[in-house]
DNA sequence: CTTACGAGATGAACCGGTTAAGTTCAGGGG
DNA sequence: CCCCTGAACTTAACCGGTTCATCTCGTAAG
């Protein structure tokens, strides 16, 4: 049962009676090879059930077909509720699919795993880099570019010593949106529970918040977030405390902004009449939350499909693509604001 | 900056002074190495940025330390909003990661997929397969375990022509522990909204419900679902549409539940005081629901955990491991029955 | 002083493919 | 009839490591 020994290119050669370089040629479905020992040396491959040997390939040829995924963050918190890895993962491994690449997933949330992420990239496993969102200023896309791999990042990187190109979505087009719909619908002490500062989308979410405010004039009232639910339950409580007279609020995730409902439903204050409440990122729970969420979408999916066609791009080598995508974001307007 | 040659064992050697094979010995820890040659032969490592090739050394090793997790779904169902797959996921990760392991993803959904995935794993590019649930009578498990390839399943395959080993949790005994709590608190007319049919866990759940009320010699009401929480709504309506009077519902899913809780609340009737509900996961969604859900916890992550202690047993090929673990799930009280 | 011994380093044979260069041979032009 | 050409195949040199059989040399035993 066991079949332990794999029939190699040698095996499928002397059964076909023909050289290795031959059976090479057919397999890799190389032109000048006439018919007669093409279909000799297709039978023989059917016959012994050969597959050829991947690392023996990529010896030589110096590609291994397979592009890497790294998720920055501890394993724990990757996917504790957040379905945002999830989505970036469905993206782009249905981009890949296409190409024939396999996708390699690596978690890389220690300092330990950074060092492996590194030295399996270094090593030659894959022939491309791609991370899914980015905390502070991390070294390693930069490193890894800096080694010749061909790397990408989801979300602008906030270290541009080697400038690594990136995809996004508009985050400050977004948000603006949202808040301008808030004023739009009479909200005047507008609050926002904002994400991580050493992540580029708290940071922009942020700003845009700031920027829509001040251009309308109206003051500012920001609690701190990490983008979970937990985080936005205990904001909403801190934001209503500090401003009992709030009538909205911006939360910077759909978690948090879930999360907020859930606080103000505690603090007895009805959504929307009381507290308009708008979330960011339209996820499946922002369609079941009670009421609805309004909330600014964002293309996922989207972006991990354009992740992975940008790395393909970059593998191929052919042009020198775009060193930024920036995909548009949209309010989605449902029952909460 | 693109350091596009990468130094080789020969250049170290070259430059500490002594032969490829010592360099290969210092560089995997051989002792039989002089304290002062190994210090020559690290500093040349260090100085030249020297990282083995990993296909010029799976070329000989016959290893590749990294590990497949296959997906069965297409890859747009995968994770849609389901939190199975990211929970194992993450168990899988985290338990590979302390093995020094890389964690390998594939999506099967397709035929096409299918092949890929077998190609691949005989081609050589990992050590061994995982499966992350089931769909059916899958032959893609037995025919990598014919190939000599190890292999596990998460949950118990359909197929057994050559067994395959797995790790499934006890879904009767979670199943009986839910309906035996329900006919506790006096319920009596319990419906319950089914898993796919073609999939164990849906199949088992099931079973284990009809057996409960058997047991009890109460009627049973079983509507279709597909674990999502469309269906849960769906079949949540059609069960009402059959029998208005029933007093409880166990959907097998939390997503189902959710979705049972949406449609009864559409329907006017009140959880837990008209219509008992219970779920099947405890995801985090089971917390935060309205009311917060009873529902019987299998432990996801630890499937994971399992799933990949189980693969690196047989990699190491020691001993011969179990050919089943089942986990036990465990009834979680809250609100909603 | 010779011999045996063993620790430590080396040379070379792999692993299983790819591909550049070389060989063979049939057919066409001069 | 000879030479050239190009199609089709083979030979052999890599790719970059690992590992086993050898070799070297200092030291302890006889």
């Amino acid at each position: 049962m066991t079949t332990r020994e794999r029939p190699t290119l040698e095996a499928v050669a002397r059964r076909a009676g023909v050289s290795r370089a031959t059976v090479s040629r057919v397999v890799n479905g190389s032109t000048t090879v006439a018919a007669g020992i093409r279909d000799a040396v297709n039978r023989a491959v059917e016959e012994l059930g050969y597959v050829p040997n991947q690392a023996a390939r990529s010896l030589v040829t110096q590609r291994t077909d397979s592009i890497a995924l790294i998720l920055p963050e501890t394993t724990n918190r990757v996917f504790s509720d957040d379905l945002f890895f999830p989505a970036i993962i469905r993206g782009v491994g249905a981009e890949l699919e296409t190409a024939d690449k396999q996708l390699v997933l690596m978690m890389a949330g220690s300092e330990a795993g950074h060092h492996r992420v590194e030295r399996y990239a270094v090593a030659g496993h894959v022939d491309g880099v791609m991370f899914a969102s980015i905390h502070g200023a991390d070294p390693l896309p930069g490193a890894l570019a800096r080694r010749g791999i061909p790397v990408i990042c989801s979300g602008r990187p906030m270290t541009a010593e080697p400038p690594v190109p990136y995809v996004d979505v508009d985050h400050a087009g977004g948000v603006a949106a949202a808040v301008r719909h808030l004023i739009a619908t009479g909200r005047s002490r507008i609050a926002t529970i904002a994400g991580p500062p050493d992540m580029v989308a708290g940071i922009e979410r942020l700003a845009g918040y700031r920027d829509a405010l001040a251009e309308a004039g109206l003051p500012t009232l920001v609690a701190a977030g990490d983008f979970t639910r937990e985080s936005g339950i205990a904001a909403m409580r801190s934001l209503l405390a500090s401003d009992p007279s709030l009538d909205a609020v911006f939360a910077a995730s759909d978690l948090m902004a879930h999360g907020a409902l859930l606080a103000l439903r505690e603090a007895g204050r009805h959504v929307p009449s009381d507290v308009a409440v708008i979330g960011f990122d339209d996820f499946d729970i922002s369609r079941y939350s009670d009421p609805p969420l309004t909330t600014v979408r964002q293309p996922i999916d989207e972006i991990g499909r354009t992740l992975a066609r940008q790395m393909l791009l970059r593998i191929a080598g052919d042009t020198t693509p775009p060193d930024a995508v920036v995909l548009p974001t949209e309010l989605i307007v449902r029952d909460s604001a």
